[in-house]
RNA sequence: GGCGGAGUGGCCGAGUGGCUUAGGCAAGGGCCUGCAAAGCCCUGUACGCGGGUUCGAUUCCCGCCUCCGCCUCCA
């Protein structure tokens, strides 16, 4: 393998572990697994009533790269994100479209799945419904109520929060300082309880219980789904920051105080607002994926949620987005350089100490990007110094450090995102005709008749081809980035 | 009322008690080029306001202002 150029890459390299930022401690952790040579996630996913927009995948794209990175760290992780398949708001926007609440949620689903993988996400191990777990929930549920932590009271059953006294220590919430919502049921015991399971309505769907039939609370699907695949501890749990109260915490809740260990780190992400504008109803299709996939490929979207830290609130906005782009193509056109006028750079490159240190802490995805960037630039410097082998070696560096982050721009998953030509036949004829274009641009520059030179540059770069002039000869790529 | 975040150079976005004070985008200058494009080099002296601690604070402490989130469904 061609020596590698970085300068940080040429210090040991000294191991620095993973530090998480844990909710429950309010402090960066360092990451022990709980399984030696393992590493257990359950992220809280979609409740799939609607589409899904940028700030549902921000989510899904920050424990992608925390899966990544520990994979890469030699873990064999199992990451389950869960589907929440069945809740009011699905019930109530299936009757008002007339659908069955069953299609109405798995079509649901299904768009999350391809907003995901339109991100290059990689596929959850599993991800669990909801609907699917009943006898584990109807266990759990068991289990709170011979142990004095949960009741049934007109159907409905309810966690008994007083009976729990750590409630709290994940959110910093106190019982009694809790705002009450107005909707307090008469048969709670006390109005901080919550619900474990949802009493019958008719017309609605329902499964059988001990207690009557009924249907799941959302609190304690996830707990019931965490020890369904997990079992009964299990290393970091993860979600949305609007998750920690009350879901995470009544999550907790349950767990703990049926005995179980449950989550041993918690993490949440930030959000992406809109210019703090509650318009979330009109701008909503601004943000929705499939939009803004009409701008942009799913790699530079992809760079603009993963390059700010995951607990930084992400401000969308239109310049932002495109600055993204444009930092993203950077890198990719380096690549791109490296490939046209050395070769395929493999992915298997060593990763810069400063990413590496960048990752450990906290999952610093902006340091992670300087380190990209840096290697770039001195990839750039060597390939315009003709050194071959250290621009292959830095370009295959670049590719194993954006591939941690899902964004490596030669990556399989990114084929087909653009508009680019994906036939191998194709592509071979689209080839040999601009290279017979270029060559005649080469005669005609050698002639120096450079407005007939100028003229096929032109009809390639309206074509969406651009060709560039350097020292190893005119090469060809798609003007807008595409692969 | 309770809990918690944030205010950084033209913009995005990290970070730190003083050191080569990230990175990207944009801007200006230079190199390279027939011209481009790309690339490379150089430039910018920023940390909401008022106090305090300190030899020294954007970074620590106190107060204030502004914005935001959670406490009801929410990634």
């Amino acid at each position: 393998m061609p020596q590698a150029t970085c300068r940080s890459r040429s210090v040991p390299s000294v191991h620095v572990s993973l530090h998480l930022y844990d909710t429950a401690t309010r402090s960066q952790r360092e990451f022990t697994a709980l399984r030696p040579g393992a590493a257990s996630i359950y992220v809280c996913g979609a409740t799939v009533q609607g589409l899904p927009h940028i700030g549902h995948v921000r989510s899904g794209l920050n424990y992608d790269v925390m899966r990544r990175w520990l994979a890469r760290n030699g873990l064999d992780v199992s990451l389950v994100r869960n589907v929440t398949d069945i809740d009011d708001k699905i019930l109530t926007k299936a009757a008002d479209a007339g659908r069955p609440w069953w299609e109405w949620a798995a079509t649901h689903e299904r768009a999350f799945d391809a907003a995901y993988a339109a991100l290059g996400c990689l596929p959850p191990s599993i991800g669990p419904r909801a609907t699917g777990h009943v006898p584990q929930m109807i266990e759990l549920m068991q289990r709170l109520i011979d142990g004095g932590h949960a009741y049934a009271a007109a159907g409905d059953v309810y966690f008994d929060v007083r009976s729990y006294a750590e409630y709290g220590g994940l959110s910093g919430q106190r019982i009694d300082d809790v705002q009450q919502g107005e909707n307090f049921a008469g048969a709670k015991r006390n109005v901080s309880d919550f619900t474990l399971w949802k009493a019958v309505k008719p017309g609605e769907p329902s499964w059988p219980t001990p207690w009557g039939r009924g249907r799941p609370g959302w609190h304690l699907e996830c707990s019931a789904m965490a020890c369904a695949y997990f079992g009964r501890e299990f290393d970091i749990h993860g979600g949305g920051l609007d998750l920690v109260f009350p879901h995470h915490e009544n999550e907790r809740a349950q767990s703990r105080a049926a005995g179980d260990g449950f989550a041993r780190y918690w993490t949440h992400n930030a959000w992406v607002t809109l210019g703090g504008d509650k318009m979330s109803k009109s701008l909503g299709n601004t943000l929705s994926i499939d939009v803004l996939l009409r701008r942009v490929r799913g790699a530079e979207l992809r760079y603009y949620l993963v390059a700010p830290h995951y607990r930084s609130m992400i401000e969308y906005s239109d310049a932002a987005l495109s600055e993204a782009v444009a930092a993203y193509r950077r890198i990719e056109s380096f690549l791109h350089r490296v490939r046209e006028r050395v070769g395929l750079p493999e992915l298997g490159g060593v990763l810069c100490a400063d990413f590496t240190a960048a990752l450990d802490d906290d999952l610093g995805t902006p340091g992670a990007v300087a380190a990209i960037h840096g290697c770039v630039r001195e990839g750039n410097t060597a390939l315009d110094a003709g050194d071959h082998a250290a621009a292959l070696g830095a370009a295959a560096s670049v590719r194993a450090m954006t591939d941690v982050l899902g964004l490596d721009p030669l990556g399989e998953q990114w084929r087909g995102s653009g508009a680019g030509v994906h036939d191998g036949a194709a592509l071979a004829a689209l080839s040999l005709l601009v290279e017979e274009l270029i060559a005649e641009r080469t005669e005609a520059r050698q002639r120096r008749d450079f407005a007939a030179a100028d003229a096929v540059r032109a009809r390639l770069l309206a074509a969406g081809v651009l060709v560039e002039d350097t020292r190893d000869g005119a090469t060809w790529t798609w003007k807008d980035g595409r692969d």
